[in-house]
DNA sequence: CTAATAGTGTCTGTTAGACATTATCCT
DNA sequence: AGGATAATGTCTAACAGACACTATTAG
């Protein structure tokens, strides 16, 4: 870093405003989705945005990521599992048409339950949002018809961070955050399927995850109706391990399990 | 993103300082190095730091990493195959005990010939630092009885930036940013050994590196001079792929090739 | 019983690890 | 020739893809 100039002041310095914005990714009704908050006010409104806002001076960078989840989503309280990261830094001159505004993305995963309510605490209107709706090219069978308009460079985020999380399934038992407990096995691969868009191999998959050791742990209470019959799945709780080594072989969007 | 209020007004909102810190990363002397700048003030005086300084206010991130980078090393040209990206952003309160200052890190990889201007612009000095020298428990054999105090969180930031880079050289041919071309297939496993700190095994490695399609690309006029004889090895230059599929297998420090 | 879903067993093709062998230079 | 390094060939163990088969429920 470079040095402080004798007679330093701080005023002297560009004047940079710093905000978060959140791509909160859940999977319901089989589908990737992430919410955003509908524009009150300009510039872009009407447009959808993430979640997010100013950093306050005296906070830290994933506290204030928290905060803005919290106020604009009306979600209050986030379970034990809950993953938070940071995913890039935007901060291109003129993104945002009033000023100098650098943004630190992130990226949050949450189970559908918890992700259900959703009414800002402020005016502005949020919902969840099919990321294959949106048009960013993610999906092999997008229906961009009805996509809407994303405001400032919040598409190329939703995309990063959709590509984050698709890149950090290979390696990272980051699914359990987007389960409630107890899950079965088959839980786990419908997420995998949701968020790469494709179809994986059943009994595979299952090999997979289990021979990963401390990936999911059993439970012995097992039994559990399934709809239309059928041998009841086994259930599981997320473990301790955190790493999935050697990782899984990423299926393109589209494709089913024979990727080559 | 937050709303601007009404009767919208920039001075209203904390003011933040937006700087950029390069984690440089090079290998000299079979061993990775990283560039550091002796600070001449305070706070850290005497403490060494990574090259970075202010983004001004109508500079794009990016560009401000590679015009500090270029302040404070010296380094006026880079090569064609110049890696920069960004790392991840440092933002905790009280990191920077002047004033509230977020840092945006990044990572550059040099081959050691550009490698080789280091005086800054400024009085400041600068130089390489092994990093196995700088007590930051990366390597297996590290010497940490000369270590240097780094300034502000910048020991985070250079463990942060050698493990990117680590991770990195799995999936991605960024090896080849490391070397000067044309190189050889042994310049290429001696990165990856002082990277990760471990021997690989030399002639799996070939296969791996030349059955990734467009890694390397050979050159015809080879036949190079080899120390102490023996067969001279082939040149290769870099090819256009990008990504390692399937990837490297990573070994950890201090291993050898049989990493289980 | 049949239908449906969960879970197991096993064959096969690919690939990484290991090591032997050949190729090409230097002194 | 002898030593040294580069490059190739090949055996083996691990593992993913594929598919057949068994297990357990609902209706």
């Amino acid at each position: 870093m470079a040095d402080a100039p004798a007679g330093y002041d701080a005023s002297k310095y560009p004047p940079f405003a710093v905000t978060v914005d959140i791509v909160l990714l859940t999977v319901r009704d089989g589908m990737l989705q992430v919410l955003l908050v509908e524009r009150a006010g300009e510039p872009y409104q009407g447009s959808w945005a993430l979640p997010g806002g100013f950093v306050d001076i005296n906070e830290d960078l994933h506290d204030a990521a928290v905060r803005e989840l919290a106020e604009e989503t009306g979600i209050d309280r986030f379970p034990a599992g809950f993953h938070l990261e940071q995913l890039r830094t935007y901060g291109a001159p003129g993104r945002d048409p009033r000023m100098r505004v650098v943004s630190v993305g992130h990226v949050a995963l949450l189970p559908p339950t918890v992700a259900d309510p959703k009414a800002g605490s402020d005016a502005s209107q949020a919902r969840w949002w099919p990321v294959a709706d949106l048009g960013l090219g993610l999906f092999a069978d997008e229906d961009t018809s009805d996509a809407p308009t994303l405001a400032f460079d919040h598409a190329t985020i939703v995309a990063d961070g959709v590509q984050r999380a698709r890149a950090k399934l290979e390696y990272a038992t980051i699914v359990t955050s987007f389960v409630d407990e107890p899950f079965t096995i088959l839980n786990l691969r419908r997420i995998y399927e949701s968020v790469w868009g494709a179809r994986l191999h059943s009994e595979n998959f299952r090999r997979k995850v289990l021979s990963i050791d401390g990936f999911v742990e059993p439970q012995d209470a097992t039994g559990v109706p399934t709809s239309g019959g059928g041998r009841p799945a086994r259930l599981y709780r997320a473990g301790d391990a955190t790493e999935i080594y050697p990782p899984f072989q990423r299926v393109e969007p589209g494709g089913d399990q024979s990727w080559r």
